[in-house]
DNA sequence: AATTTCATTATTGTATACAATTTTCAGAGC
DNA sequence: GCTCTGAAAATTGTATACAATAATGAAATT
């Protein structure tokens, strides 16, 4: 019995997993594929913060009893992208101002050491696979795709973090990555999200020469341009969505 | 509709919660009063690694559902105390060696980050809590309360990460902090529980100097020589505990 | 005697039913 | 017209029931 299984995030989270696959349509319901659906509605800005995430609704647009999204909301609140009022029920979540420097303050911390560590220890497979990861940034954003290129500028943060190779400050990066796409949605992004590709592919040019010093202070930078470029929104937003329209209607009877 | 309310997680998991009150008996049974529980009993060790956590015997314990006996597990797993096999059930986590390095390294980076932002920021009042905190840890290794201090001691760094004003960071230091009285059961530690105590007091002479530099590389130091305390302990242990005394019964009819 | 097979039992996974709470909104009162 | 009250509706919280899967153990076969 070495019984060391799944632990349900470390399966479900990956934000590494492939790119283009069924956007909209029905993905499963597997266990975590709701949790899945979910979080991806909201970092592609289909779910604004603040929107109600019905218990019943939820289970009738993917086919399943409260039961199965209940846990889904309950993952969802624990990586704090979700918020759940007692009694009242879900909500997607509305960062503060002060979470949202914290997260970013977190993030330069973590994904300093990260960088630090990658450099030292990478393969060239590794490059080369980070490598390949931007020029498939490249491409979504030459093709115009805002949202593929969204959820890959964040990525990749993500899998640098696993390619360095501590498990564990992995996971603590694809949460607050996940957060920030968060984040970024409820405060206005000034940035083009050009820049931040710009900034990735001066980043890689500092590992592939493996300057450890330099690629962390670019890092650092990069992180203190995207939180700069967040300004406090004038108000909030609507906060009522058509949760089908949302998560790309897959459940029964249309 | 601001609705910040609690993540689920931030409440219940906050190790800070005063320190004695009532230890075994019957702690009610609010939503995450189970997880603590539950929480608590692996960290002091009741529960060793691989114990078998079958939910029809926690339900009769707690005197609830499966349903709810379900949601602290879920979240348990999702904190990495409690490995969840699907089909199979769930079982205290067994710690990988490497994880226990990752774990260590990952403090090692967040700590460092936090005790300078302690001491750049932290008040008078703030030292003074802290110092109350460190007056306690030696008290309960006066009294010789082994369960008492090993849970002091942990605390501390969650205290002194929460007193550090980032949320998100001191949250990150909490689970970690939990996962390391995991993996402190799982292998020896040899180096004995004073060491660290002492560390702790020196800690505090460096933090009430306001000397950053200093106090980060004793932090630093202090988490290696924990980390290098712990020796790959010969072989598992038994596995199989008998619940309701490790949890202090306290359900229905005895 | 050891191993495989298969029915039995136990446990987890999911859905449904009921209880408790909150929201909604009509109507009374000011 | 506005606010307060309270019953009805809707939604969440919890328990139970059923289905599916895994563990157990006895009988049969080699």
């Amino acid at each position: 019995m070495t019984a060391h299984a799944v632990t349900r995030k470390a399966a479900s989270r990956s934000l590494s997993r492939s790119l283009p696959a069924v956007v909209a349509a029905d993905a499963g319901t597997d266990n975590d594929a709701i949790y899945a659906r979910i979080s991806d509605a909201i970092a592609a800005h289909k779910l604004p913060p603040g929107a109600k995430l019905g218990e019943e609704a939820l289970g009738e647009i993917f086919g399943v009893s409260r039961t199965k999204i209940r846990q889904a909301l309950f993952q969802l609140a624990s990586d704090k992208l979700v918020t759940l009022i007692p009694g009242r029920g879900a909500f997607v979540a509305q960062p503060t101002v002060r979470e949202a420097q914290e997260v970013f303050e977190a993030r330069r911390i973590v994904e300093a050491a990260v960088m630090t560590q990658f450099v030292a220890r990478a393969s060239d497979k590794d490059i080369a696979t980070l490598q390949k990861h931007l020029a498939a940034q490249k491409r979504a954003s030459a093709a115009g795709n805002a949202q593929s290129r969204n959820h890959l500028l964040g990525d990749f943060h993500a899998v640098l973090a696993r390619l360095a190779g501590n498990a564990v400050l992995a996971e603590i990066v694809e949460e607050l990555v996940a957060r920030t796409s968060l984040i970024t949605l409820f405060y206005q992004n000034t940035r083009a999200a050009a820049a931040s590709l710009d900034e990735h592919v001066t980043l890689m040019a500092a590992i592939e020469k493996r300057d450890a010093r330099l690629a962390v202070k670019l890092m650092h930078e990069h992180l203190t341009d995207v939180e700069e470029g967040l300004v406090l929104k004038s108000d909030s937003a609507p906060a009522l969505t058509d949760l089908r329209a949302a998560l790309g209607a897959a459940g029964a009877l249309t």
